[in-house]
DNA sequence: ATTATATTTCGTAGTTTTGCGAAATGATAA
DNA sequence: TTATCATTTCGCAAAACTACGAAATATAAT
């Protein structure tokens, strides 16, 4: 009989990206910001974007709220960009888990995936 | 004035497939069947998981609803197991977002991620 | 045929997500 | 100060997600 453990930590930290993916004007929002290490402005993507500016700011306030972009204000608008740290571990993290080779970030060696959490 | 058009396919697809992705329970399976090359049955995902049946009866069926696994009737029991083609397709997309260098899937150049449907 | 086993579907309920317009905030310009 | 502009927050409603137990289905064993 095997037991029940609670998910790993790195489960539930690629279920959490995950979630911030899946929305299509929030890869459209990352995508945008990974590409050309740009930035970008909500007053720009509300013309861009099919979804009103409410909207609009819910999903930069997710985005904001997961780490993965950060706002600096700017006269009267504010700008966005990408975090590029959180960024780099959202790759990161997908990248062990699609298997591929891992991306080489800071210094960190772990590579392996944990499928649950363990008591130490 | 830039014009409002609607999300590209690839937008939606990534987006999808995250959703997919945004359950841990969702990870830990897909995780289980990548790693090994192996198959699971729902009988022995119960014991290991802390969700209930039904619960993981429907974990299972949006996976197999996303083409990302598939069962296999073996007598008493349904053997799941990855469908490759469509794995190996989540991960192209997800290479291709992430902007790494794009996997060698069967004979498909488009390495491009298209943010917006052009009608033609 | 009856019983037992493996799994799914159904019905239900609580939570979360999404999107909108209206109102609020905050900063600049007149 | 008043007016204006960019953006966010609030309040709401519709839709989707998650989980559970009970009932249904399907297959094998007796």
């Amino acid at each position: 009989m095997v037991k029940k453990v609670e998910l790993s930590d790195d489960l539930k930290e690629i279920a959490k990206f995950a979630r911030v993916m899946s929305h299509p004007v929030r890869v459209y929002i990352l995508k945008k910001l990974s590409q050309l290490n740009s930035c970008c402005y909500s007053g720009d993507l509300v013309d861009e974007l099919p979804v009103g500016r409410s909207a609009l700011s819910q999903h930069l306030k997710e985005l904001k709220h997961a780490g993965l972009i950060q706002g600096e204000i700017e006269a009267p608008f504010i700008k966005y960009c990408l975090n590029k740290e959180n960024w780099a571990k959202l790759k990161k993290v997908f990248a062990v888990f699609l298997d591929d080779a891992p991306i080489d970030v800071s210094s960190e060696k772990k590579i392996s995936l944990k499928l649950m959490n363990t008591k130490e």
